[in-house]
DNA sequence: GTCTATATCCAGATAGAC
DNA sequence: GTCTATCTGGATATAGAC
């Protein structure tokens, strides 16, 4: 009589298989950048030859695909891992300083997430769902800072990924923009908390 | 006897054949991105084969660094062109204005100048030069309308870099981030403002 | 200065043997 | 699932005739 195993080994290591070439799609990136990624490449990284890679993706554009949604991933890991103080404005504090940290820990994989300069790449809907949670959140802890005007979101998020751009483009590696963090927060707070004042009154 | 003439109508012609081929790279970057341009199209655009460009600049590169330089000379332009009101402030939120319609105008031209997205390009020293003296003149600018803080200029260069930077990413051809730009200089001025009572006092 | 012809290299992707 | 072999098309650049 035949069994049905509860686990699936051959699944398993084709996962791992896959996980195994998005890490070193990621490592290539964080080298030669997004657009330099190339199969071939990718394929001597985990030693097989290029054409194989298509038993595991369908195609480049999966593979970028693919590395979004897990680049999303790693960030709402590491954010759901933030604690809550009780005071909404520290909190908000950590999640910024944690997405800053997250952004220029590699440039790349920011490059690919939140700018749109590759060639013809858009992410699937499937992927570009997790990144849609995200803001999500943000807006929800801004709410709670203080901050319900959506107009208040797009400032915020100009504000953040300006200091990212400026400090990858113009200073990679240091930290000229990236120390600016609180005293930009400082300055958002205050203009939301005087706007605030003014409409009261 | 032979006479010199006054005017080089060969080098003149030469002249105006390269402003002619930066013109259409120009086009062509807007239509399919800076990392698109290829010299087949380029050539074809000009009426002429990819391998009769090489009369004219040396490189593709060649090409990308007189393109840099040939875009902050527009801007440099263009912005000479904005008159002095006396009111510090008000000649700033100006200029701002302008920084931003320059960058949205042509999102590939932007790309070119402001981040370093392009696989193996560096400008030239010389090419390098005039946005040296942009951000020099903007430093001015800022110092007059009361930041003379080096730190507040890197506050403001993160702020309307990440409006423009939104803008094209996230609402291209919109005006979601474009719209706030006076907000956001509110805020700044606020914010500059209250660190020097603080610091008066 | 522009052309044809060519060199060289690289990319992504497919077919089919094993 | 991985390989070899190959297709197709793109790129930048050089040589030399006209």
């Amino acid at each position: 009589m035949s069994v049905t195993p509860t686990r699936d080994r051959r699944a398993e290591r084709r996962e791992a298989t896959r996980a195994e070439i998005l890490e070193a799609a990621q490592e290539l990136m964080r080298e030669q950048g997004v657009a330099g990624l190339s199969l071939r490449d990718l394929g001597q990284k985990v030693g097989m030859r290029a054409q194989s890679l298509y038993s595991y993706f369908d195609s480049k554009e999966a593979i970028y695909d693919a590395l979004f949604a897990e680049g999303f991933r790693q960030y709402l890991d590491l954010r759901r891992a933030v604690p809550s103080t009780g005071d909404p404005r520290a909190d908000f504090r950590a999640v910024c300083r944690l997405f800053l940290d997250f952004c220029l820990e590699d440039p790349a994989r920011y490059q690919l997430l939140f700018q749109r300069t590759i060639p013809g790449f858009t992410p699937s809907p499937e992927s570009y769902a997790p990144s849609v949670e995200g803001l999500e959140l943000t807006r929800q802890l801004l709410v709670d800072a203080g901050a319900d005007d959506p107009a208040d979101l797009d400032l915020f998020t100009a504000l953040t990924t300006g200091l990212i751009d400026q400090q990858i483009s113009n200073d990679p590696g240091g930290d000229r923009w990236y120390r600016l963090l609180d005293d930009a927060l400082d300055m958002f707070f205050a203009y939301i908390d005087a706007r605030k004042e003014a409409t009261v009154q």
